[in-house]
DNA sequence: TCTGGGGTCCTAGGACCC
DNA sequence: TCTGGGGTCCTAGGACCC
């Protein structure tokens, strides 16, 4: 038996689960029958699309548009905001009934998974996850086979919806290297600007192109593409157990921040978010980040502290963020806060310093009741009293009020 | 052209140590 | 005092992914 690499991907995953939860919920209306699309936050008009339906594809509806933009190229499109909550849950059913199949899975993004498994009917198997995943779960997943990650990820890519594409070694030529340079995996707008300026506009063309000479324009990323360009790629099916490296949120502000008061509330908001997450994880973070980007021009800033010791307290990682941002912040308008923790190890063992509060346990302690508390009733159970009148959040982050949330996905 | 938000990895330069 | 060179740590920023 031959060992071989599955990808699975569910098709417009956020649409088509939510699709699902409405037909199971009563709603009549299926969202991939009509001009739909996820996005958006609860004040609607804000945010950006995430998902869309064929329709609405074909009416000109791009991921990542805006919303008002969407509405101009198709004002009937009806659109849902995410629930990122129902989409783990999606998440974990499809990843359940793939790793039935196989004990190596690797779960890559929400809705994405890789899976290794020998046997002689390869293709077999994929009809069988396939029509699985249908039947059980009602939504559709391309599959792509191959004996690397890389190319069964480019497989599966190809036809959409609800396709199974092999691309083996002896397929790159007619499969993969026609297509448009950026539809290579890790080859991004940046990449791809490089690549065009310098005639390089195909997957094959990148592939019969001067490994040297990309690796001088490039650096290992050149490399690394150059490799991918030609199915070259031997990393392993990762058996879930990779760790978190970061936790951070951010958000874009409704007004321009100008003021340090109203700065240093998103700051702590964002804390909060960050901070929580810390401990459901039982994590201590060693470094502390925060960024903001300016309200027009590109320009942001970012500045990061290594702490004398780990930490999981709000309050050192807020006042922290909040130093940092005060040294690079130019008193200009602000659209854009973000605060971000590292270097993360498990909360078990920590090393106390000589600099610690005394009485730091105790202060672990009320910070997880907090949490606790938050959990049962909501995030906004328990408030800083500098947030009461403030008309800002008091725990800020993307994925909103529930907890827990996508805390360590991947 | 930054629409949003949450991630990872790489590189380059400076500080510091031996 | 800066002569040499190597290594590690830290930080800023860029690029990519979904």
């Amino acid at each position: 038996m031959k060992k071989y690499i599955f990808h699975i991907d569910a098709n417009s995953a956020y649409l088509s689960w939510q699709a699902v939860y409405d037909l199971q919920h009563g709603n009549a209306i299926d969202l991939r029958n009509i001009s739909a699309a996820i996005g958006g936050d609860k004040s609607k008009r804000k945010g950006i699309i995430l998902a869309k339906s064929l329709k609405a594809k074909q009416a000109g509806v791009k991921t990542g548009q805006p919303l008002f933009e969407a509405l101009k190229v198709c004002p009937e499109l009806t659109i849902v905001s995410p629930n990122y909550q129902l989409y783990m849950k999606c998440s974990d059913e499809m990843t359940a009934i793939i790793q039935t199949f196989s004990k190596k899975v690797e779960r890559f993004s929400v809705d994405e998974c890789f899976m290794e498994l020998s046997c002689e009917n390869p293709i077999v198997i994929a009809y069988q996850i396939k029509e699985y995943i249908h039947k059980t779960l009602g939504f559709t997943v391309n599959i792509g086979i191959s004996t690397n990650k890389l190319l069964a990820k480019m497989g599966s890519e190809l036809e959409k919806p609800d396709k199974i594409h092999t691309m083996f070694k002896e397929e790159i030529m007619e499969k993969m290297w026609p297509l448009p340079v950026n539809e290579l995996f890790m080859v991004g707008r940046a990449t791809y600007k490089k690549l065009t300026k310098y005639g390089i506009n195909t997957i094959g063309q990148l592939a019969n192109s001067d490994i040297d000479f990309l690796n001088q324009i490039m650096k290992s990323h050149g490399r690394l593409i150059w490799h991918y360009a030609n199915g070259l790629d031997s990393s392993p099916v990762k058996k879930d157990n990779r760790k978190i490296k970061g936790i951070g949120n951010s958000t874009t502000t409704p007004f321009d921040v100008d003021d340090i008061r109203y700065a240093s509330l998103f700051i702590l908001s964002l804390t909060e978010m960050v901070a929580i997450r810390l401990r459901a994880n039982n994590m201590m973070c060693h470094v502390v980040h925060v960024s903001y980007h300016r309200a027009s021009k590109g320009g942001g800033q970012g500045r990061q502290r290594k702490l004398i010791t780990p930490t999981d307290q709000t309050n050192t990682i807020y006042q922290t963020a909040l130093e940092l941002f005060k040294e690079i912040w130019d008193e200009g308008p602000v659209r854009h806060f973000g605060v971000r923790v590292t270097m993360l190890n498990t909360a078990n063992i920590y090393q106390r310093s000589i600099f610690d509060e005394k009485n730091l346990e105790k202060k672990r302690r009320l910070n997880q009741n907090i949490d606790l508390l938050r959990v049962k009733y909501g995030s906004q159970t328990i408030k800083r009293a500098s947030f009461i009148a403030s008309g800002i959040n008091n725990v800020n982050g993307g994925v909103h009020d529930n907890y827990p949330m996508m805390t360590s996905l991947l």
